[in-house]
DNA sequence: GCAGCAATTATTCAAGTGTATAATTTCAGC
DNA sequence: GCTGAAATTATACACTTGAATAATTGCTGC
């Protein structure tokens, strides 16, 4: 008889996060249809039945995984922002330079968010989680956006902010996309000079390149 | 015995065509995962063995879905176009409205755009066919702007028209998504103008709202 | 060190998957 | 009307899927 492997008892969160990450990778690596409890496990270094242990379903697992990514998303944009200057034109600047070049630039980032955003039309609790995270990014881009105004002694309304926020935003999403995805389509630092140069335009601002 | 099922025969593109849309829907419902060859073969109303007949294999079928996809969304703004005013600014301001308002903007076609990207970063045809459609929507778009920057005097030297294309479908994509994904974030007709105005900051023109 | 509990593995199962092949039916050309 | 070829259906199959259950193992508290 073949020996039964021999394991290790790890934590539960650690558990959890391993197959989360695995998940993430499957779904990174292959699509949805790749994110089989198999292959999930194997890549988590695990077998299948421990998948049951902490997720009842596998669909809890992938729901699991996908409410992990966008807070990651989040966090790392959150995190990102303590290493940036604290004058207002320049901070900004940092902002939009951070989102339009790696690491936040990337295609398997790209390939997982899309993997989420098919979910968001047919799914309330990922259309809910992408909702909050949607408003969390607008809101400090606004918050950003009107501190460089009332620097500069330009107009800083709340219904303008909120405008070019959500254009500001929009303009991120747009360009984060392609960066990512044709990367050769873009000369190197191409990318942040566009952003910048756009977002000066849009506020009608000088913003440090 | 129950008598086998009565058909009548369609032409090849007929077939093809059905398939290729009842692909799409099932994806669009369900996700990838819910286009198998008999939920396929059911809205299309035929049995599965025929998807076989026209297509080598599911993948074949998927690929052919994908493409037609972005086909018809290149085609659907193409068409779009020649409803538009003859007048650059006017122009360029209703291509704007188009691409963020219904019924471009819609949660279907969303989730069918975001399967599609999802397959970009790994699946070289993908790849080609999304970057064929971007660079055909964006170079249409740097041709408006070119118009409406000579119509209002400014530069419209390549450079320039060249970043601006490229940060204003940015926008426009950021903008469909947003308004597509979260309907309910903005008033009606809330979209239409931060488009316009925003891009009015973004040329530094006057647009008509 | 040992008892017992929970974590983990191993095994099993029924349902669903894509595909290959055989059996029929439609329809165009004569 | 026949006939033959192509379109379509029906059937079969091997494999994968998610889940449920049983068997074992690692570890903590004593």
């Amino acid at each position: 008889m073949t020996p039964r492997r021999t394991f290790k008892r790890e934590g539960e969160e650690a558990r959890r996060a391993a197959l989360i990450d695995a998940t993430l990778d499957c779904i990174a690596e292959g699509g949805p249809q790749a994110a089989t409890v198999r292959a999930i496990a194997i890549k988590a270094g695990v077998t299948p039945g421990l998948i049951k242990h902490y997720f009842d379903t596998k669909e809890d697992l992938v729901a699991a995984a996908h409410e992990t990514l966008m807070t990651r998303m989040t966090e790392a944009s959150a995190a990102a922002l303590d290493d940036l200057p604290a004058d207002p034109l320049a901070r900004l600047a940092g902002f939009i330079t951070n989102a339009v070049t790696p690491p936040v630039v990337d295609s398997r980032a790209m390939a997982l968010w899309a993997a989420s955003m098919q979910l968001v039309p047919r799914d309330t609790a990922m259309r809910d989680v992408h909702e909050a995270t949607y408003l969390a990014f607008r809101d400090r881009l606004e918050g950003m956006i009107a501190d460089a105004l009332r620097t500069a002694g330009k107009p800083h309304d709340r219904a303008t902010t909120r405008a070019l926020a959500i254009a500001g935003n929009a303009l991120l999403d747009g360009l984060w996309i392609e960066a990512s995805v044709l990367p050769d389509q873009f000369a190197q630092g191409e990318m942040r000079t566009i952003a910048i140069r756009a977002f000066a335009r849009l506020l009608d601002l000088k913003l440090p390149e």
